[in-house]
DNA sequence: ACTTGTTTAAAACATACGTTTCAAGCGATG
DNA sequence: CATCGCTTGAAACGTATGTTTTAAACAAGT
């Protein structure tokens, strides 16, 4: 039996907010061990090697995650209640909410991480995410479906893509944004507050007229 | 005086499509030369710096584009037609065609920088950005409020970069989300396309009641 | 044609990185 | 207590990177 997971665990920590601070590229194993206080030599030992421990971070955000989007789409399809739009919406925010409860800034970190994924043309990083993860999407995505059914599936897909760009874009970048908004408006805003600012930007969208 | 701007110019060009797809830390000064036949040591005689580099490739590339953009705004504003958030879209829009005529793929370049750009947290690319292009994106906010009165300046602003996160997402992808598109739906969808798919989503979301 | 300022070429430099190595440390098992 | 497998520690290795250096090539002015 293993010994010590909490090397393990120290390393993954330091590396998901280095990763999502900064970028794979830009963040060396030694500001992740000197981040975690453990040995240089520790992440290879562990993971293998660097390309491995990213996997690994979003493997550990990824399965938390999907997991209870999951869970509440599953809800959703056994309820009596009629699936709206927003109820779709709701049910992938309150996942994000639970980061944020187990972690500061957690949804900033985690969007900021898929950000960075889908930014990945080449790497395999994308294609892992999707191929291992793709089945959740294709879950909403029918939620979706079954929320607006006059809409053919192709513009499902599309502005399902635009909804993600909406999310992903302003939670990765709402700790700058929110500071511009306070210094500008004079009010700070939550990201709770945030997100339901969003979900009826995303759910107009949605039913727009083609 | 300058004798040869086009070694320059070389390295822009080249430079610019690595840093688009592959990122800025990922994206090797031999890397650059190499695809742009020119010397190793004439990016840091040219340019100074790779830092340096990266900002002139922004300048280039935002040049172009704010002046245009700033160009159909102030035609906007003088016109006697009354402003719509459909029309401030398509002053928006208009400039990133032309990009696209120029040069292929041009759109997705563009995008792709400046989603980098924007996940730059520490660097200084995005200050540097926000401070040299600020006042047209200040001026884009003022057409859409003057589109959406009744809207107060807070939300605009939220609304704003709701609306800036899908484009850039989702043009910054839309390579790889156009050939998804085709092999699920079978119908290729072009850039303009797609676009014109965007701008009733986002103007139906910018409506929303809050 | 010679000089001068600018640009290119090739090589070298210093450094930061991911990875490997190997010895020491540790914890459980007999 | 001795032994064995797992984990940590410190150091070294090889390599790729941004930058600098120095000389050659080049264009233009007088």
């Amino acid at each position: 039996m293993s010994k010590k997971q909490e090397t393990k665990a120290r390393i993954l920590d330091a590396a998901q907010v280095l990763f999502a601070e900064r970028g794979f590229a830009e963040t060396s194993l030694r500001a992740i061990t000197t981040r975690a206080n453990v040995n240089l030599a520790s992440v290879n030992y562990h993971f293998g090697s660097k390309k491995s421990l990213i996997q690994a971070v979003f493997d550990r955000f990824l399965a938390d995650f999907t997991k209870e989007l999951s869970r509440e789409l599953r809800l959703m399809d056994a309820s009596s209640e009629p699936v709206t739009i927003e109820l779709v919406l709701e049910g992938l925010i309150e996942p994000l909410i639970t980061i944020n409860k187990q972690q500061a800034n957690g949804i900033s970190i985690f969007m900021r991480l898929l950000g960075r994924a889908y930014a990945e043309t080449q790497g395999h990083l994308r294609r892992y995410v999707t191929e291992r993860y793709g089945h959740v999407l294709e879950q909403f995505t029918a939620q979706l479906q079954k929320a607006y059914p006059s809409l053919d599936m192709s513009q499902v897909f599309w502005r399902l893509h635009f909804m993600l760009g909406s999310l992903i874009f302003t939670l990765a970048g709402s700790e700058a944004l929110r500071e511009i908004s306070e210094s500008d408006f004079g009010q700070k805003v939550s990201i709770e507050e945030l997100i339901h600012q969003i979900i009826p930007f995303l759910a107009a969208g949605m039913r727009a007229e083609a």
